[in-house]
DNA sequence: CTTTCTTTTTGAATCGATTCAATATTGGGC
DNA sequence: GCCCAATATTGAATCGATTCAAAAAGAAAG
């Protein structure tokens, strides 16, 4: 395995030919005479010359033909959480079409992000802003390759990005359950600040930093408002949206002297999970709770009952990702994508009253 | 976004320094006066340098930083199917210790993979052989970077590879139905040659190409011949480790005269599926019958009942993999990695007789 | 045997940085 | 005021290819 150092002007000179010739044997082979291509490719083999040096020549041609995947979390991150991994499996579909790769780019921390970000070998980034998504703008600017930003919770709108409509998207979730009949609500929430977990008020609500979940809930609020439920009567819990937050949220919301009978979830994580939750404590979905998600992952059609949800169209939302960035053609406005209904099990009319 | 072609040497002048100088502003700061870094800074800043470019640092250095996970597979595969994301969580914390980054390099068909596989630009390779893997070696082998194969199936041991022990793993896997008291058994087996699925024989598994799953066929019959069980009395299924072909094999072994108790799923996957299947036919796991997988995916801890399964120790593949990758240390011996069995409820005693 | 094209091949410049031996500057001690 | 170290800075060489104008070779026509 020792790593040979023949370099094309090696090549070159065995074979007795110039570098240039040598060099369009591997690049534009129609150009140079048959017997000669012939000898210089005979002479790399036996030289063991492993072909041209990407660097060399990404030296001077500038592309990578990679795209760069960036958010503030661990590795791991992209592999484990459904809705990053729902993103990314219509990433890759594009990417599979066009030839092009995917470079993860990540790390928990700060600093470490920042170094990964600078030295990432891409054309161009894709950003999931989950968390820390300023910081993670402000890098990639610096760094002067194209980049969109996906889920950001920012509405400034000199940054290039694609977001769902998540007001919307709540909006109809929340109608749908109220149209079966539903009165008394939960809402678990997704990160409306940092360093914040547990039940939040109106005031909290619409000082939340993240425009994500502040907009989730606004639209709960404006469709149950239509159906004469106020924003004071539904209470809401903000969840790290993992286990242990999520099933504290639960047993907030049903330690009220009147339990919801439906759960507006703002993730499908979180959806999930509360369904495991409630059927361990024998509760059955959707006969005594309904519970609604958020994003459409792939999961809420593999459980039993399937997940009623907001599904995000990723294989659209990855189109126009990979698209933009792969053209530097970032839209100039921001681009807002709607979500659709998914009805499936979790979800259906309340017990009658007594029953 | 209009992308500046500042260059070193433009800062380096603009600056009034050498372009040696300006250089080790960006890379080693502390060996330049401050007054003169903050200066070249400042200079960088205001031409709107975006920092060394990469490729120009690359080009000497030789270093990127990253390491490549191929596979004949689409990319989507490595987000999708639970093996290859268990393994790449695995290996994602291992990178994210040493700031390496990770690039996915990827293609369905052989020509594609063959082009991305010689440009992606990584330091070495962890090649995920499920499929396709001799070709992969070799044009792994022509990229003249460190790698080290998984899951490969050939025992060719010039191909540096880590390699799970299927043999010992799959006696374990039937001794604890065996000793359960199972004796009627079925086996859903992984991919066995190519183009083939259905019901296969002895001499098929002893032909079989691949060597994963003759090798866990081998181990099964090993175990239950100790038990008194001839290994022509256990029908097996070759399936394609998906949905279609993993419940034709159900249909086949539930076919027949005295179905079995006790599954052998090769994969978890299969398991998982097989454990859907039989639930839906109304036959209840572990107490109709018992199914245990293979490998120990994350999914079979977070299903009801879990999944017994012989584990694969995720974290020490990964950390020896990607330290033989980056260090270029591949390992001389094949080495072979012990399986755990890991019992869960999917597996219990069959039912008394007759009842 | 020229002349005029066309097809091949050459050689030097270029991409954007890093590196290091050589040189310049600075400060301290006497 | 001079010398010596220590510290900063310079400038040219280098990494490994691609590119393209110009030169050479070859072919066809007169």
């Amino acid at each position: 395995m020792a790593k040979g150092t023949i370099r094309l002007a090696d090549v070159a000179r065995a074979a007795g030919v110039s570098q240039g010739t040598a060099s369009n044997v591997f690049n534009r082979p129609e150009v140079v005479r048959e017997e000669v291509r012939e000898h210089v490719l005979e002479t790399a083999k036996r030289l063991g010359y492993a072909g041209p040096s990407l660097t060399g020549r990404l030296l001077r041609a500038g592309k990578v033909n990679a795209i760069g995947i960036a958010a503030v979390e661990p590795l791991a991150y992209f592999f484990n959480d459904p809705w990053a991994r729902a993103l990314l499996a219509a990433v890759s579909k594009v990417c599979d079409a066009s030839g092009t790769g995917l470079a993860l780019v990540s790390a928990k921390d700060r600093q470490t992000v920042d170094w990964n970000v600078k030295s990432a070998l891409v054309d161009g980034f894709i950003l999931l802003c989950v968390e820390g998504g300023e910081k993670l703008v402000q890098l990639t600017r610096e760094r002067q390759l194209p980049f969109i930003a996906l889920a950001l919770n920012d509405e400034d709108p000199s940054i290039p990005a694609i977001s769902v409509d998540n007001v919307g998207g709540a909006v109809v979730a929340a109608r749908h359950l109220a149209e079966l009949g539903h009165s008394r609500f939960g809402v678990l929430a997704t990160e409306l600040s940092d360093d914040h977990v547990g039940p939040v008020g109106i005031a909290e609500i619409e000082r939340g930093i993240y425009s994500t979940s502040r907009n989730r809930a606004l639209g709960y609020w404006q469709a149950l408002e239509a159906f004469g439920i106020r924003r004071e009567d539904v209470p809401i819990y903000e969840t790290l949206n993992d286990k242990p937050s999520v099933e504290a949220g639960l047993d907030y919301l049903f330690s009220a002297p009147e339990p919801p009978t439906a759960i507006l979830a703002m993730s499908d994580n979180i959806a999930l999970l509360a369904i495991n939750w409630l059927r361990a404590r024998g509760l059955s979905v959707p006969q005594d709770v309904s519970v609604i998600g958020f994003d459409g992952v792939p999961e809420g059609g593999m459980v039993e009952p399937g997940l009623t949800t907001m599904a995000q169209p990723f294989a659209e939302i990855a189109e126009l990702a990979v698209q933009a960035v792969l053209h530097d053609a970032v839209p100039a406005e921001r681009e807002m994508i709607g979500v659709t209904l998914i009805v499936r099990g979790s979800t259906a009319a309340p017990r009658p009253m007594g029953i």
